[in-house]
DNA sequence: AAGCCCTTACGTAGTTTCCCCAATGGATGG
DNA sequence: CCATCCATTGGGGAAACTACGTAAGGGCTT
């Protein structure tokens, strides 16, 4: 599933520390892109992005912040690194209510700052997986027909199929074949398996 | 459950900002409890407190953050928020991201203050009941016979009987009345439940 | 010896699964 | 407009799985 390549998306608009950041990842061969500004981010951002953000606090038109709280809108798993010349302790303790990983002051020493990429990396590829985990569930999910899902939700809570048929007004025959097609449709053989699926596709991320 | 009352924890080495601190959360008569040091509160602490910490950072002996960590290790679940004259940035992040809910600067306007201590009430009340729930479905299942538990997750996992059976080398009798007695152990009428019961025991807290 | 745990059997009843079948009604496409 | 697909509904019956009551033997610890 993990078509797409992490990489790490540099968004500050000072060209010097683009390039030095840019140099000191492809030391460690680490896959990049430059962005010198917030809004030229966003324009490239479609969600398919893997990887993690280093972004600067202090930019114009957009600040890191607002480029945070926009991604966030848009439901993106990308990890963010802050870095800041000038941020004070408001701005860095909205930064880390808000989910970023870390908030550091420039300048960063090198190693402090690979540690942090390759932490958002894995944490990164984490909440990706597990996302498209439960995209997959989700888009199963909604293949249902109104009725089997109906009959989904009913068998997952445990009610027998007698008791569905009876609440819903029809026979036990009709229970039977939803379900069927239900356990079909979502690809599972047991009930437990139904039900950890439901729980799966109900779950939310860690916000 | 929640024979307790929630309370808000101040430590503070600083006797003026206790008292001002008290008189503020008297004027909306909310419980408190004055420490003047950490290691004061660490005393009284024993995972029976409920409410929420309003900690000083800079505190001799003891500072903020190394009681925010032995309290993680304690796997307290009381929000702090806290207080600093003269933190910085690296502070304020590692206390943000070891979990505290707030690093606020002083002076704090009373309003503000106020209303992360309500906020923090009112997450500490949703993570207690959660973790009562969970306490509870643990006990019960530690309740269960080794040959029960054994049983317990394999029935969980969808294996029927008659596959439970042959792989323990037991008969599906055998099997059959040890379910039984599972279920009847952890209060459970159907398989959905128990699988949901298990989820539940076995999920983390959010860190 | 008492108590708990693990084990098993017989029999009955209820539940679920899966095979065959078929009819209705709505939507889609030629 | 008709043909076709599909969701929905329903029947019968066989096979498998589960539930439960009753009864009972062996092992283990206290």
């Amino acid at each position: 599933m993990s078509q797409s390549i992490q990489q790490v998306y540099i968004v500050d608009d000072d060209e010097a520390i683009r390039d030095s950041m840019s140099m000191l990842l492809e030391t460690i061969d680490l896959p990049h892109q430059c962005f010198s500004s917030a809004t030229e981010f966003l324009e490239i951002y479609d969600g398919t992005q893997r990887g993690c953000l280093v972004v600067d606090i202090r930019m114009p038109v957009m600040n890191g912040l607002e480029l945070q709280k926009n991604l966030n809108e848009q439901e993106c798993l990308l990890p963010i690194i802050f870095m800041t010349g000038h941020g004070d302790i408001p701005m860095a303790v909205e930064a880390m209510r808000a989910g970023a990983l870390d908030f550091m002051r420039k300048p960063v020493r090198e190693q402090d700052l690979l540690d942090r990429i390759q932490q958002a990396l894995q944490h990164e590829s984490g909440e990706f997986d597990m996302h498209e985990k439960m995209a997959g569930i989700r888009s199963r999910i909604a293949t249902l027909t109104p009725k089997e899902h109906e009959i989904f939700d009913r068998v997952a809570q445990g009610q027998a199929n007698k008791v569905i048929a009876a609440e819903l007004g029809v026979s036990e025959r009709t229970v039977e074949v939803h379900r069927a097609q239900v356990m079909k449709k979502l690809d599972v053989r047991t009930l437990a398996d139904l039900v950890r699926l439901k729980l799966t596709g109900e779950a939310q991320l860690s916000p």
